[in-house]
RNA sequence: GCGGAGGUGGCGAAAUUGGCAGACGCACUAGCUUGAGGUGCUAGCGCCGCAAGGCAUAGGGGUUCAAGUCCCCUCCUCCGCACCA
């Protein structure tokens, strides 16, 4: 018989579909351990591509392994379905948004289906229906009650391809993380932000734990995080009522302070700049080039330049007077928005200092014996301050500390932390999202919607032009509403929410989909998390990944879960490239999953994802390794098939069928369950730990050619009809993470009933995959001369004498002393002469 | 510049604890089969060499009986961060 996936897999595919209950997670009384394994929700562009084919192969592969191991697994699917193409594709095709996502995402389940992934249909998340959406709102409501959810005036993000602001974290090298090409430009506006800063210090103590995420990721949101521990101090501007307050992380040089730097935007800057038209001139050119500078992603680059503003400013610590400057380097939205330079000591004072000539003086000295006293010296631990006051002679990081209290004390300064991370700013000017639920009234002012009148719902008829600010502020039977306090005549918030809002707690609804009265059931999310492996795209690393762990720590103060972290584990497949690009579009490399599906099957698809490369790493697309897959599990389907009948109709369904057999296992018979039993345990351990599919698959390859060396055996009956059973059945199961349409097929035919995947995963018998007899190498000086073939409990005596009678060993042994002899029990001899 | 991951045949890769480098697959070569057309089977396939043998895991050095694996130096690729005080 011949393999025709093409009529395999619908088949199955049918049989599957109309059975809703077969890849349904069992309730939380389920006495199984259980076992989350999940796949980061795609957007629904309308179009599966490879990453997604490899992303959720890998993840299916470990669904049905977890099964057959005995869990109980949840395995969901949803559609991260709101954002900015659907209204694009209204303004260019003029369809409605709503209509062509949800086409999409049929059509996308389709592709799943056909892919046969064993998803949980039952618990399908769609974020862009009310029935999500509300809970956004809902959980937005409670956040704001809690003061989580504010708003205020800042300097945002604003992609003009997207017409709207985006949060730090989906700006990537200056450009919007959805439009490689498009430069962020930078806005004064007033937006929704989330207090995200507020759990700064748990999300940076808790990566510490995420010991099953990696390192990658890790760094990376802490990196993001950026906490930094120092000091504030208050510097006095001589001659008025103003002050300065710096932020630093070396408060022990403060006595080689020489100037106080402020930037350009410092409110200080503003006020001496309208005093000195020509120095306003000079802070808004500042101010200009910081803007295009960070616009350009180029902060790094400007050269760093400077005024001076005339005014001095009075050094706490020692009474000195420092000129202040302002400097183009110099960050408003970062610490204080002000430094105190001390060029001795700081590369980056030291260039600024030496460029306009400003004071250099040293209070740090290496109390090592070190010739090098070059400045600027940033030594801490092994150095000593000097000419600092009551500070002189001490370790500068002991006199941190001090420094620190004294300036508390003295109520100029404090011990102070710092982060790079911002609040999450989420108002987006866009139609094609969930509503803020926020009313603004005249006479009341910013009113909630109350919670029982949730969902504030996305009006259907809408005209989506992708001009002049947000769409549904031009929706008047939207915007005008009453109040719900007053009943007075107020107006809606017409922006919408970031996607990545929705993207941040969907995980959660899959544990109860369809709860109509709050977001899940608490009882059923504890049951299920944290998720036991989540698996996805390394891009998301410090976007969705770091929300969604935010996330996380607000809900478990809301008292909905118990869980600190969503993710035990977390792993990062690598892309798929194509002629060692990523595949895109624009490269014109993109393989399409369907015509690898209807030229190849769905099996052999994903069996090449999982094959060609451990899933960590970057894929290269060849599609002539599918094509080889393809014939593998064709030799299996013939091979299989050819002996199923007499299988079938053998009937023995018991797990260890050579039990009571073995006196009449014939010795080709024993090679070959060897074999299967080594099969079964190498497979097993790399499933359990590192997760290397490829050799999974390539040790099953290795199987399968020895059957097909069999196949004389088997036919003339050396290979009992007991053996091929038990051989055939282990392949059957082994093939199923891998190739499910393929192995339920033959698990049929085999005798068998039932999905194959709920079959228990075969144990290796470790006394059947001994070897009787093992290959000894014989080294000379550590170079290979010979190899000897001995009984598997042979002597160390047995085997020396063996490697001395090897006729390549004896001639390179010839006219040589014998110096030592290494002999590794069961491993290798390595004879050393001189 | 800082941090991370990598560099092994023509290609994707394997070598899990320092112990036969290249499993498995692709491509290629030869033969048989098939007969129309990405068929199946058998054998070969790191490099040099007729062979014996030698040389090979980015390059150089070291430790060891033995190094892809451990240590030191250098080079290259990819990713992240980068005036954050």
């Amino acid at each position: 018989m011949r393999y025709t996936p093409s009529e395999i897999e619908p088949r199955w595919q049918a049989v599957w579909d109309a059975d809703a209950s077969l890849y349904a997670a069992e309730d939380v009384t389920a006495g199984k351990p259980k076992y989350y394994v999940l796949e980061m929700l795609p957007y629904p562009s309308g179009q599966l591509h490879m990453g997604h084919v490899r992303n959720y192969s890998i993840g299916d592969a470990l669904a049905r392994y977890q099964w057959m191991r005995g869990f109980n697994v949840l395995h969901p699917m949803g559609w991260d379905s709101f954002g900015l193409p659907a209204e694009n594709a209204a303004i260019k095709n003029n369809i409605p948004p709503r209509e062509w996502t949800l086409g999409n995402i049929a059509e996308m389940r389709v592709q799943m289906r056909r892919m046969g992934l064993s998803y949980d249909w039952q618990r399908e998340v769609t974020t862009c229906l009310p029935d999500y959406y509300k809970w956004n709102q809902w959980l937005f409501l409670k956040m704001y009650e809690k003061g989580l959810a504010y708003r205020k005036q800042s300097k945002v993000n604003w992609c003009p391809q997207c017409a709207t602001v985006l949060a730090n974290e989906q700006v990537v090298n200056g450009r919007c993380w959805r439009h490689e090409d498009t430069i962020v430009e930078q806005r004064d506006l007033t937006q929704w932000f989330f207090r995200i800063t507020k759990y700064a210090d748990e999300l940076l103590d808790g990566i510490d734990k995420l010991d099953g995420w990696p390192e990658k990721v890790r760094t990376m949101q802490r990196n993001w995080i950026g906490r930094s521990e120092g000091a504030e101090v208050t510097f006095h501007v001589t001659g008025t009522g103003h002050t300065i307050t710096v932020f630093t992380t070396r408060i022990d040089t403060i006595f080689g302070a020489t100037s106080v730097q402020i930037a350009p935007e410092h409110p200080l800057a503003k006020e001496f700049g309208a005093a000195d038209s020509t120095l306003q001139q000079q802070i808004d050119a500042m101010i200009e080039q910081q803007k295009l500078a960070k616009e350009a992603d180029a902060l790094g680059a400007i050269e760093k330049q400077g005024v001076a503003t005339g005014k001095f400013a009075t050094n706490p610590f020692n009474g000195e007077q420092v000129p202040i400057w302002i400097g183009n380097y110099i960050l408003a939205d970062y610490g204080t928005g002000a430094i105190m330079s001390v060029p001795a000591h700081d590369e980056r004072d030291f260039e600024f200092a030496t460029k306009y000539g400003l004071e250099i003086k040293r209070v740090v000295a290496p109390n090592v014996d070190t010739d090098d006293l070059a400045l600027p010296y940033s030594g801490e631990d092994e150095a000593v301050l000097i000419d600092s006051g009551d500070w002189s002679g001490k370790n500068p990081l002991e006199a941190q500390g001090e420094m620190a209290a004294y300036a508390e004390a003295n109520g100029f300064g404090k011990a102070t932390v710092t982060y790079r991370l911002k609040d999450w700013g989420v108002s987006r000017q866009r139609y094609w999202g969930t509503p803020i639920p926020i009313v603004y009234c005249d006479e009341c002012g910013m009113q909630p919607v109350p919670l029982e009148q949730l969902p504030v719902l996305l009006p259907e008829k809408i005209d989506i032009s992708g001009e002049g600010g947000s769409p549904l502020s031009r929706v008047p039977e939207f915007v005008n509403v009453k109040c719900p306090t007053c009943n007075g005549n107020a107006k809606r918030e017409t922006d919408t929410m970031d996607t990545f809002v929705d993207s941040s707690w969907y995980f959660y609804r899959y544990t109860d989909a369809k709860n109509d009265s709050a977001p899940f059931d608490s009882v059923k999310a504890n049951y299920w998390f944290p998720i036991d492996q989540y698996i996805g795209g390394v891009e998301h690393a410090i976007l969705h990944l770091i929300y969604s762990r935010y996330w996380t720590k607000v809900m478990r103060d809301l008292g909905l879960i118990k869980n600190d972290e969503p993710a035990t584990r977390l792993f990062t497949q690598g892309m798929v490239i194509k002629n060692g690009a990523k595949m895109s579009k624009s490269k014109g490399n993109i393989v399409s999953p369907d015509e690898m599906i209807a030229k190849y099957g769905a099996d052999a698809t994903r069996m090449y994802a999982l094959f060609a490369a451990p899933p960590d790493r970057d894929l290269e697309w060849q599609e002539d390794g599918v094509a080889g897959i393809s014939r593998f599990l064709a030799r299996v389907y013939r091979l299989t098939t050819k002996y199923a009948p007499a299988i079938a109709a053998h009937e023995r369904r018991e797990k260890k069928t050579h039990a009571g057999s073995f006196a009449a296992l014939t010795p080709e018979g024993m090679k070959l369950l060897r074999k299967l039993n080594q099969t079964i345990a190498k497979i097993t351990l790399d499933f359990s730990g590192r997760w290397h599919f490829n050799t999974c698959i390539a040790s099953v390859m290795t199987l399968m050619n020895e059957i097909s060396a069999s196949e004389v055996l088997m036919d003339g009956g050396a290979i009992a009809v007991e053996t091929q059973t038990e051989v055939f059945r282990a392949l059957t199961l082994m093939l199923a993470p891998f190739a499910p349409f393929l192995s339920q097929e033959l698990w049929v035919l085999l005798g068998n009933e039932g999905p194959v995947f709920r079959a228990s995963w075969p144990v290796a018998d470790t006394e059947l995959a001994k070897e009787d007899e093992i290959e000894i190498p014989i080294q000379v000086n550590g170079k290979l001369a010979s190899v000897v073939r001995v009984a598997a409990d042979a002597s160390e005596d047995a085997i020396k004498s063996a490697a001395h009678a090897e006729e390549k060993v004896a001639s390179r042994l010839a006219g040589k002393t014998i110096v030592k002899l290494i002999y590794v029990p069961g491993k290798l001899v390595n004879i050393v002469v001189k």
